[in-house]
DNA sequence: TTTAATAATACAAACGGTTGTATTATTTAA
DNA sequence: TTAAATAATACAACCGTTTGTATTATTAAA
């Protein structure tokens, strides 16, 4: 093993040339302003010594560092790695690279995460709030500061001077439920999540809304707000409902894919036939639905486009850097995705 | 939304207090040589004004980033997700950040990334090379700059100087087949991989292996070296090999989750019952081998772990700048878990 | 007191680039 | 040939820190 080496820095070529090294640095930029002999020498005097530019001294000196922060609730979540790929994809073409951060689902994460970006790490940052995030001003610090901020999915509030990728959640529970009515289900029972989360608020809405457009019963029995945020504890809460329904439901709108899932496991397990006896949908179109069996009908996010979406947005944010940047808002399209459990 | 501020800098808060630039870094660095009373002010003045550490400047003084390059091969698998989650917490604790880059799994990419994280961005780098890798000078390269460097699952090939963190697919591969042959199978299908590349080659030696011991006769017709990269051809590929079996297996084992899980579709639809008429054992604990219905038994690789002890092994070369450092290699034990499968 | 020892602070170089301006070399026009 | 115009390069400040050394202020010892 050869012993480290020290780095090859401008200076090493100016002097071995000797030219001044802000010849150097213009030459390696191709800069018109150097002879085209002399660039020439450059390159090659640099490349045979192995020169690597320094990434840090760049940006201490241009004021960029070309780097993304994404601070996501967690990693094991398919939804939210769907999306880095679609901010790291369209990030990589406009030379970004990304630095992502997991808040953990911890409020306390979230803020420490962006106050280790606000200190220059980054040029800007897309955000997905946690649950637990209910006051914003550690956001609006960070956009004071001129960094350009995007948020994504979890929005509870807009915040004045981020932009926002949002999907239309009550909507798309809407044109769920809408499509189990017309069906011609009659007892259509709704999974839900904890109900002061704003998502969950929105799906459940969107089926309270298409159940009475439709003139359907809405019945108690047939709702259930899953309070755990374990999954252990989900499943056992899935159980104990649809072991105790007064009623036979005919179909079950679910509003995550692990509700819809663990709903069609404890069916199945109760001697219920899918679709046959009844139908299931989930919400999210990630990870298990496809491959169970039966498959599972899914309301398909554009999980992707919602990451291109948001690189976009902040990119978009760098290039124009005359303040006051007031918001723009996305809400992104859902669609059904039919497969056997329907 | 009012004007960007310029951001406060030691020299704004050193002016204020008529006090040199030194002595403020000095005195938010806590260092005893600034006067106590002195420190206060300062840390007092420093809050006031907002003060924010600029980290890029922090890092070109220094010398040190604190960021940890980690390069996989894609997102969207939850082995790699649930290694950067051991990196990152092991990480977190050690006050480190983690940059991730996929190399979607092309050699070219993972090229890129590498020399990108060369210019200084990191201060290390965790690497699982793309299974098209099969020349490492670009990773000795960089080993020879100096930057410690720590590999991790897919190695083809051990490299001077960097460390190394693996399972061991043969012993689990064997312990699998094992079991199965003690239950008393007499035929079991093997499903595997590409047979050029090392993890297969392993696997299906551990198979092999297991059945020599137990003096089970081999059969080719129950052997199946998958040739696809692509999900989609997979599903085809075990399909038509089940379709088309001149023997009646009584037990599988697949060489990854996903073949498992394939697998025990194919069979479910021809008719088969799991585990009646036959056992199905994974490799890999991750995604849906546990909620399918039949839970598939697996061989659990400690993905977390090996994330920490990669992150681990990193900055103890970052702790031991003396070289040469030659190679640690940390070879980790996987574990059966029993499902309905078997 | 006056000096020596020490505590507190200031100065300035360094980290490795970028970039505006000054200077020198070369070409063009008169 | 010489002045003016322009091309090529050099100089030096700057980005915001850290840190070794020099300097000044304070305290302790003589």
């Amino acid at each position: 093993m050869p012993l480290k080496k020290r780095r090859v820095k401008l200076e090493d070529i100016a002097r071995k040339l000797n030219v001044s090294i802000a010849t150097v640095s213009r030459a390696l930029d191709e800069n018109p302003r150097v002879k085209l002999s002399t660039r020439e020498k450059v390159l090659k005097m640099a490349k045979s010594m192995g020169y690597m530019p320094n990434q840090i001294a760049k940006s201490l000196s241009s004021g960029k560092t070309n780097i993304i922060g994404v601070i996501i609730p967690r990693y094991d979540e398919p939804f939210f790695i769907e999306v880095c790929r679609g901010i790291d994809d369209y990030a990589r073409e406009h030379n970004y690279k990304i630095l992502i951060s997991s808040s953990r689902n911890s409020f306390e994460f979230e803020r420490d995460n962006l106050i280790a970006f606000e200190r220059g790490l980054v040029d800007g940052i897309i955000l997905s709030p946690t649950h637990e995030t209910e006051i914003f001003t550690h956001i609006k610090n960070v956009i004071q500061q001129g960094i350009p901020v995007v948020l994504f999915d979890n929005i509870r509030e807009e915040v004045q001077g981020a932009d926002h990728v949002l999907i239309d959640d009550d909507k798309a529970s809407f044109n769920a439920v809408e499509f189990l009515i017309k069906k011609g289900k009659k007892n259509i029972a709704f999974i839900g999540g904890i109900i002061e989360k704003k998502v969950f608020q929105d799906r459940f809405k969107g089926y309270l809304e298409a159940m009475k457009k439709y003139n359907m019963t809405i019945r108690e029995e047939l709702i259930l707000h899953c309070k755990s945020l374990d999954r252990e504890y989900e499943d056992i809460e899935i159980q104990n409902f649809f072991n105790n329904i007064p009623i036979q439901p005919d179909a079950v709108f679910a509003c995550t894919d692990n509700y819809g899932l663990l709903s069609m496991k404890t069916l199945l397990k109760s001697g219920y036939k899918i679709p046959e006896d009844i139908s299931v949908i989930g919400f999210g179109d990630l990870g298990l639905g496809e491959v169970y069996v039966p498959s599972m009908t899914c309301i398909a996010q554009p999980t992707y486009v919602m990451g291109q979406k948001a690189a976009e947005l902040l990119i978009k944010q760098f290039n124009e850097p005359n303040e006051p940047h007031l918001k723009n808002v996305i809400k992104l399209k859902t669609k059904l995705v039919l497969r056997d459990s329907t």
